[in-house]
DNA sequence: ACGTGTATAATTGTATACATCAAAAACAAT
DNA sequence: ATTGTTTTTGATGTATACAATTATACACGT
C-alpha cells in the first residue's frame, strides 16, 4: 500500500473549513477560474462557499505568502497567478532542486522508500502502456514525493512540494500524452536506479536533467499556451 | 540613496495588526524566544500584543505556510522552529539559488542596480575597515536583495528572500567578526565584478561559494550551538 | 491503587458586529 | 464641461460572541 504518501499538504485541509477554503482558491487560481489582478472578495467568496468571511480571510492570508495573491491593505486581495515566466523559472528552480533532492536521497533512502519507488514506476509504466493516462498525474506526483521523502530534509520536502504544486494543471496537461508519459517514466526508473546504485552525483544530474526534459517537451507542444491569455507586461 | 532597497517583505506588515504580529511572532520563533513544542496560545499572544485573536490567528496561519509553527486542528499551534540540519540545509539549498539568482542577474541586471551594489560594497568595506560591525548585518541583507532583485525572477526572488530571513539571527552573529566580515565582502566584490564582466558561469559558481563558505565558517567557529539545545533526533 | 466515565474548564473554529478606510457617486463651483 | 469637494457606499481590519472540540479534574467502581 502506498496510501501513505498522501498528496494532502496538511492534515488540517481536509478538516477545517479554513483548509478547505484555501485548497478551493488555491486550485481556482491555478486553474484558471480566477484570473490576474481579479478582485478577491471575502464577502463573495464566503457566499459562494456558504461560509463566513473567517475562514476566507485565513486563506486569503495564506495565498499571499505563497505569492497566488497580493493583498493591498484596507483594499483588498488581488490574484497574482502564474506567468509564463515563472513556468519557467519555476522548472529551472525546480531542476537544481530535484536534484540536490536526488544527491540526498542517495545518501539517505530507506529500503520501503526505494520498494516504494519500484512499486510506483512498475505501475506507472503498466498503466502508460495501457493508455490510462488519467493515472499518469497522480502517479507522477506520488512519485515526486517518494523522492522528496527520501531526502530527509524537512526544508527541502516542503521546498518542492509547494513548487510541485504550482505546476499540477501544467502537469497534468503534458502528461496526457503517451510520449511524454513513457519518456516521464524512463527518466523515473534512470533516477532510482542511480540512487539505488548509490551514485548520487548521477542522480542529481538526472533529476535535473528531468526537470528540464519536462520543460522543454512542453514549450516544444506549446502546452502552455494556457498562461499566455492573462499576460501582461509591466 | 538606496532607500529603494527596502528589507521588509511585504508593505502590509508595516501597518496592520497582522503585519506586526506576525512580525513578532516570527523574530520570536527565529530568535529563540518561543522554542521546539512551545505551544502559542492565542489569547495569551493577544493579551501580550494587546491585541485581539484574530490578527494572531491570522498571523499563525501565515506562520504555518512558512513551516515554522504546526498546526494542530483543535489543539492548536506549536512551534516547529529551525533544527541545527535545517540550517545545513538551507545554506546548500541557498548555494544553488542564490547561484541561479547571480546567473539571471547577470543577463538581466540594469545599470542602477549595478550601481547600487557597487555603493553597497564600498560602504561595507568602509565599515568593515572601521570595525562598525553592527552595519555589516544590514549591509549583507541590502547587497543580497539588490541581488534578488536583478535577477528579475518573482519567483526567486520571493523563495530567497524567505530563505534569507530564515537565518537571521545567526547571520548577525557571524557577520559579528572582523575577518568574516572582510571576507564576506572580498566575495561579494568577486560576484559583482563577474556580474558586471557578464561572466555567468563564474557569478553562479561565486555565488554558490559564498553560501558555502558563509556556511562553514558557521560550522568552524561553532557559531550555531544557538540551535543545538533544543535538538531532537526523530 | 488503578482505570473509567462524567462534568467542567479551557481552547480553538466560525460567525457576526462594529470601526475604519478607500473608492465611487453625487454635487457644487468655476 | 471639468475640476474639486462632500457624501455615500462598500469593502476590509479588528474585536467579540457563540459553537464545537479537546484537555483536565474528580468521583466512582472494580
Amino acid at each position: 500500500m502506498s496510501s501513505e504518501y498522501d498528496l494532502t499538504k496538511e492534515v488540517t485541509d481536509k478538516y477545517s473549513l479554513r483548509g478547505r477554503v484555501f485548497n478551493k482558491i488555491r486550485d481556482d487560481i491555478l486553474n484558471g477560474v480566477y484570473k490576474e489582478h481579479d478582485e478577491l472578495k471575502e464577502i463573495k467568496i464566503g457566499k459562494e462557499l456558504g461560509v463566513s468571511r473567517t475562514p476566507v480571510r485565513e486563506a486569503l492570508r495564506q495565498l499571499e505568502l505563497e505569492g497566488l495573491v497580493q493583498i493591498i491593505p484596507n483594499r483588498g486581495a488581488f490574484v497574482t497567478g502564474i506567468q509564463e515566466n515563472d513556468v519557467h523559472d519555476i522548472y529551472m528552480i525546480r531542476a537544481l532542486l530535484e536534484g540536490l533532492c536526488a544527491r540526498w536521497a542517495t545518501e539517505r533512502i530507506k529500503p520501503e522508500q526505494l520498494e516504494a519507488m519500484e512499486e510506483n514506476i512498475y505501475l506507472a509504466e503498466y498503466h502508460a502502456a495501457k493508455g490510462h493516462m488519467d493515472q499518469m498525474a497522480e502517479l507522477d506526483s506520488q512519485f515526486h514525493h517518494i523522492l522528496y521523502d527520501a531526502c530527509s530534509s524537512k526544508m527541502l520536502e516542503h521546498l518542492l512540494i509547494d513548487y510541485h504544486q504550482y505546476v499540477l494543471r501544467i502537469r497534468k496537461k503534458t502528461l496526457s500524452t503517451v510520449e511524454r508519459s513513457t519518456a516521464c517514466n524512463k527518466e523515473h526508473r534512470g533516477i532510482m536506479e542511480a540512487i539505488r546504485a548509490g551514485k548520487a552525483d548521477l542522480a542529481e544530474r538526472l533529476a535535473g536533467e528531468h526537470m528540464r526534459s519536462a520543460y522543454e517537451n512542453m514549450v516544444r507542444n506549446g502546452l502552455y499556451d494556457i498562461y499566455k491569455s492573462d499576460r501582461k507586461d509591466s
